[in-house]
DNA sequence: ATAGGGTTAG
């Protein structure tokens, strides 16, 4: 056997001197050159490759050696395990690991910490357990490292189903001495701190890992003593320790903390740290504070794709859709990666805007990308599609869906509401219950609101009852809401008013004011002046209430209580929202305000309505002014009835889209009684599809009627 | 060797 040459013998005494692939590369090639080369030289060789993360080569190099030498040493085994875990392999790692203890090769905390990161990233709560008996059984409970990533396993386990709280027998194995301080039958929620508590050394990783478990499962208070702990034991928190509690102010929607972090995080050197800035951007975000993410987004230095995705979030969560959208043009201009979360984050952007072409290309671009299966993500286009009035589409990717959890179903119920199919709502609502999802607050708004756009006064009440009775769910506003409006379209007003009267906080004028329509409807003038009295007491610059008042008393033939209340409202300054409706053509969006005609088409638009209007009448149709507002005469309102936003929108969309196009508009309030009775014809006469969004549900036109059944 | 950020329904 010939001996190896001084400097090979030298490297390999100290590999650590090897800084590169290529160095150990040659390294490698030194040795095979040197006949009757010793096993233990190669696992050198393993180890070095696997220091520096060549995964193939230390694969290579292992299954190689293990041939030869079928009883490979331990730091062959130990190399090639960690040069798997690192990689993500976690399966291989665990292979070769119970393939070292196979072989009889004893494991020890060298490993420990690849193989538990390795168990933990394949979420398998058995294996872990049995790992964790492995280190006791070997007596690597106290290395500082093997202690810390079994924090980090266990904090990981929190989230997951059925860990809540089961007993976790490991503890009580540990040490005898021990055997008090640890209690028996602790739960595994505990056990991250319990593993801390045992930890005879510990690093700043330590503190890090169990404040970040602390506040990743929840548990705020708890991370934020530990923080102030770890600092009493002179360790001031570094760059993980903010980033793992930034989320926490965030969730408190505490910007003054959050604020102080962020100065911490200036002062001591933090700023061009990618995990901190997107925590910021989010806190800000949160905190409805979207300026200051912008602001931070705009200060790093270097950005990566998760900065962008919390800035297009940060949009989003706060209505900017639009600059979400812009920030995503921006992100794929930068050739970011697009991931999962960049798509769950600007797709209900689409479906707020009802872009609904965007909404489509994003979706050909997320079943490319092979991102449909991401919950997250089709829940999101659930979502857009029902959003942007198509429902079929909308249940068939909810049909497709794998698997489902209450934002999924809530956000198909919801679709199902708003597009009036109320009985699609319920039914569905009753599969969820079956799935064994438990219905959460929104999900009854879902449902209730699907009850409250058909009418359906027995049902609504049944699960307004079963919320607070069966799921402990105290209703809120939402749900108030939908109670009011349907009991008062029912001409239940006594009950409707008492439903407002007996909540258990006070009610708020939009609440007053959805039962002074109701008393409107059904002439209650009475009821209207009890109503309007406790507006004025919560609400008193609610214009919109006095504008209905006023109408009541006209249509009581009460001219001069209607005179004095419009003296109020002079006085007070009328100022109404105007009316506004939005048509997508040819990708550009065209907006038209009521009574606006500087659209370039208008003279077209005017031509096409007097058209209609001459064939509508012809039809059987007569205008019907009780809800036009203003004092004016009947041609001046009929005139005024041609000038509603939603009617310019559609004469456009009629000019400038092939025939038989659907015709789908938004608009930003109800429209109006007459013109629902005019769409429906329209779309007889023209012979077309039109859909109308406002901010509360969908109308669908078809040959003259329309989808919500004239209940709305 | 072990630790940190961003996402869906109202």
């Amino acid at each position: 056997m010939s001996s190896l040459p001084r400097r090979l013998n030298a490297l390999l005494r100290s590999p650590t001197a090897v800084r590169n692939g290529s160095g150990a590369k040659q390294l490698h090639g030194q040795l095979v050159k040197h006949k009757g080369v010793l096993s233990v030289h190669t696992a050198t060789i393993l180890s070095l490759y696997a220091s520096l993360n060549l995964l193939n080569d230390s694969v290579l190099l292992f299954e190689v050696l293990r041939r030869s030498y079928p009883s490979a040493t331990a730091l062959a085994w130990k190399s090639v395990i960690r040069c798997c875990a690192s990689a993500g392999l976690s399966e291989v790692a665990i292979g070769y690991f119970s393939q070292m203890l196979a072989s009889g090769k004893r494991p020890d905390q060298k490993v420990f910490p690849s193989v538990l990161k390795s168990c933990t990233l394949l979420r398998d709560e058995k294996l872990c357990e049995a790992i964790h008996g492995c280190v006791v059984k070997v007596g690597s409970e106290e290395d500082l490292y093997t202690g810390n990533a079994l924090m980090n396993m266990y904090a990981k386990f929190h989230g997951m189903a059925g860990f809540e709280n089961e007993e976790i027998e490991v503890f009580d194995e540990m040490h005898e001495s021990n055997r008090t301080y640890v209690g028996r039958g602790c739960s595994r929620k505990d056990s991250v701190r319990k593993v801390f508590d045992l930890m005879p050394t510990r690093d700043v990783v330590s503190w890090n890992t169990v404040i970040a478990g602390n506040a990743q499962n929840g548990l705020y208070e708890e991370a934020m003593m530990m923080v102030r702990k770890m600092a009493e034991t002179n360790l001031p928190p570094d760059s993980y320790t903010l980033s793992s509690i930034l989320p926490i102010f965030a969730e408190y929607v505490d910007v003054n903390k959050g604020k102080e972090i962020h100065c911490y995080t200036i002062r001591h050197g933090f700023e061009s740290d990618v995990f901190i800035a997107s925590s910021l951007i989010d806190m800000y975000a949160k905190c409805s504070r979207v300026e200051d993410s912008i602001h931070v987004f705009r200060l790093m230095p270097h950005r990566d794709s998760i900065s962008w995705n919390s800035t297009i979030a940060a949009c989003v969560q706060n209505a900017m859709f639009d600059e979400g959208l812009k920030y995503f043009r921006f992100m794929i201009k930068h050739r970011m990666k697009l991931m999962p979360v960049t798509f769950s984050s600007i797709i209900p952007a689409c479906a707020h805007l009802t872009a609904l072409q965007l909404g489509k290309q994003l979706h050909g671009y997320i079943t490319r990308a092979g991102f449909i299966n991401n919950i997250f993500i089709a829940s999101s286009l659930v979502d857009m599609y029902a959003k942007c009035g198509k429902v079929e589409m909308a249940r068939h990717l909810l049909n497709g869906m794998g698997q489902h959890d209450m934002v999924s179903w809530t956000a198909m119920i919801m679709g199902y509401a708003l597009n009036g199919h109320a009985l699609e709502a319920i039914s569905l609502f009753k599969k969820m219950e079956m799935d064994g999802v438990r219905p959460n607050y929104v999900s009854f708004i879902a449902v209730l609101t699907a009850c409250s756009h058909a009418g359906l006064v027995t049902e609504a009440q049944e699960y307004f009852d079963g919320m607070s009775k069966d799921y402990g769910i105290s209703p809120g506003l939402e749900h108030y809401a939908a109670m009011a409006d349907l009991l008062g379209r029912a001409g239940k007003l006594q009950e409707a008013y008492e439903l407002i009267s007996r909540m258990e906080f006070e009610p708020p004028g939009s609440l007053w004011s959805t039962l002074l329509a109701a008393c409107r409807v059904h002439r209650n003038v009475e009821l209207a002046e009890n109503v309007i009295d406790r507006i004025t007491r919560v609400d008193p610059d609610n214009i919109g209430t006095l504008v209905i008042m006023s109408n009541i008393y006209s249509a009581a033939k009460r001219y001069e209580d209607a005179a004095r209340v419009r003296i109020m409202i002079k006085q007070k300054g009328f100022r109404k929202t105007p009316a506004c409706s939005w048509i997508e053509v040819k990708n550009k969006v065209h907006a038209f305000i009521a009574g606006d005609e500087s659209h370039p088409f208008y003279g077209k638009i005017k031509e096409v309505l007097q058209a209609l209007l001459d064939q509508m009448e012809r039809e059987g149709y007569a205008p019907d002014l009780s809800e036009v507002l203003h004092d004016m005469g009947d041609d001046e309102k009929r005139q005024s009835l041609q000038n509603h936003s939603e009617r310019l929108a559609i004469a456009f969309g009629i000019i400038s889209t092939p025939p038989g196009t659907a015709i789908r508009i938004i608009k930003n309030i109800r429209m109006c009684l007459d013109c629902h009775k005019a769409i429906k014809i329209m779309s007889k006469i023209v012979g077309r599809e039109i859909t109308v969004r406002d901010n509360s549900r969908f109308h669908h036109f078809k040959d003259g009627e329309c989808s919500c059944g004239d209940y709305w």
